[in-house]
DNA sequence: ATGTTGAGGCGTGGAGGCTA
DNA sequence: TAGCCTCCACGCCTCAACAT
């Protein structure tokens, strides 16, 4: 759609000011980004649109639905504009669809969804101008005091949460596995330090096992975990995957946020005590699904476990994969058969009080393995969403061939890493009677 | 942002047992 | 034997945790 970008290279007052030309230009019926001030309260609006009797105001998100959060941010807009004097017809809230399944012909119609939530504007604006004044308040008085909470997470995870972390408890009751239930109890009664729960306070037995490692400093790890290993066959198969879910949809029959999978690694250990590295990466920019399905096919042999760190995630590329490519659906889905999950083996045997309540393997590994680690990764990929930037960069027109192959070795070396972090894990558990 | 899985709490309903 | 209580299993729901 055809309209007036209002620029903010010239800040904020000079935005203001052409905000104002536009709507009065009646050859403008759309304003992307107006810009307003009342007060101390400064917006810029996504969509403006020309009606018959005012405005409509659209704010575009790239969630998948309306949230509650997504509500008083558009009516703090509102009441700016309406305060500026300019009439509003209505509010829109403009989102992804993720049903929407696209075809590879450059038509994204059917990618955005609307909803009219003029009714639930109108609701809380009546109480914007109190709102504002609390909120400018806390701004200029001192730091709140309050202990931290949901709040610090929900709905979005706030930047301050290190810095309160410094004055809380060592170990807050919020570590606890699944236990936001028993960390309200808990609080309400005043305790905050999983050291100082009560013996016999806990039923389940994850939350008992967090809480007895804490106070006693001593890792734990169930017997039961080393000789379910020792029962695996052979050759063992450690496979990690790494994804990209574009909001808008690259390539022929992808959905929006879809996870799509452009590289794994995988090492190959044989019963002889040989072991083997393979991998893949498609940095070309194409669709990388059919290749690497015949890769990932051709890499895991016929038998063997396929070791993994949270069997859904892999599971499921798979799954995927089986129904994109029908051909390769039988020899895709007898892997997923094979697959075995290190993560449920560390959450129901082992615990170090270095865990914080978490057995993502980034938590794991330091614990277990503290010489293996992801900072000694020279390039610039360390973690999965960075991989995703990485990757992203790599397929961008404007990359460089030199560009590229640096992104491709940080790439390729950061899932290496995340495939050797699973053998060092299981090698710890073997050993553990004799080691530690 | 996604999807999958599982934990834990709560309500429901059937089985079994007690009493009048 | 009718009526009522208790207990436990099960299903449903919400939330959290994990991967990217």
């Amino acid at each position: 759609m055809d309209g007036t970008l209002i620029s903010m290279d010239n800040g904020p007052l000079q935005a203001i000011e052409d905000t104002k030309k536009a709507i009065a230009d009646t050859n403008v019926n759309v304003i992307y980004e107006a810009s307003f001030k009342y007060g101390e309260v400064f917006i810029r609006a996504d969509i403006l649109e020309r009606g018959n009797q005012g405005w409509f105001l659209t704010e575009v998100k790239s969630s998948t639905e309306c949230k509650d959060q997504h509500i008083p941010d558009v009516a703090i807009q509102t009441w700016v504009i309406k305060m500026c004097g300019v009439e509003l017809e209505g509010e829109y809230l403009q989102f992804i669809n993720n049903e929407f399944m696209y075809q590879g012909d450059g038509n994204f119609m059917g990618l955005f969804a609307w909803q009219d939530i003029t009714a639930s504007v109108s609701g809380i604006i009546e109480d914007m101008a109190g709102k504002k004044d609390l909120f400018i308040r806390m701004l200029d008085g001192d730091l709140p005091q309050i202990k931290m909470g949901s709040q610090c997470k929900k709905p979005y995870k706030c930047d301050y949460i290190d810095y309160c972390k410094q004055s809380g408890p060592k170990y807050p009751v919020s570590i606890l596995p699944n236990g936001w239930r028993a960390a309200q109890k808990l609080q309400d009664q005043g305790i905050d330090d999983v050291r100082d729960i009560p013996n016999g306070f806990l039923t389940s037995e994850k939350q008992k096992r967090v809480r007895e490692v804490t106070i006693s400093g001593k890792p734990h790890l169930d017997p039961e975990a080393t000789s379910i290993l020792k029962k695996l066959g052979w050759p063992r198969y450690y496979l990690d995957f790494e994804t990209i879910g574009f909001a808008v949809p690259h390539w022929k029959k992808t959905r929006p946020y879809m996870q799509v999978p452009f590289q794994w690694s995988c090492h190959i250990y044989h019963k002889n005590d040989h072991s083997d590295h393979k991998e893949f990466l498609d940095i070309t920019g194409n669709d990388p699904r059919r290749e690497f399905a015949e890769s990932l096919i051709a890499c895991c042999g016929d038998e063997g476990p396929i070791i993994v760190y949270n069997e859904s995630f892999e599971k499921s590329r798979i799954r995927e994969l089986a129904e994109a490519f029908p051909d390769l659906s039988d020899e895709l889905l007898a892997l997923n058969a094979r697959v075995f999950d290190l993560l449920k083996i560390m959450q129901k045997h082992y615990y170090h009080p270095s865990m914080m309540g978490s057995w993502s393997i980034k938590s794991v590994l330091p614990a277990l393995v503290p010489e293996l680690t992801y900072s000694t990764l020279v390039g610039s990929v360390h973690d999965g969403s960075e991989a995703q930037v990485a990757y992203y960069d790599a397929i961008s027109s404007d990359a460089d061939l030199r560009v590229r192959q640096k992104i491709s070795s940080s790439l390729l070396e950061y899932c290496k890493l995340d495939t050797l972090a699973m053998v060092k894990i299981a090698d710890a558990l073997h050993n553990y009677q004799s080691g530690h």
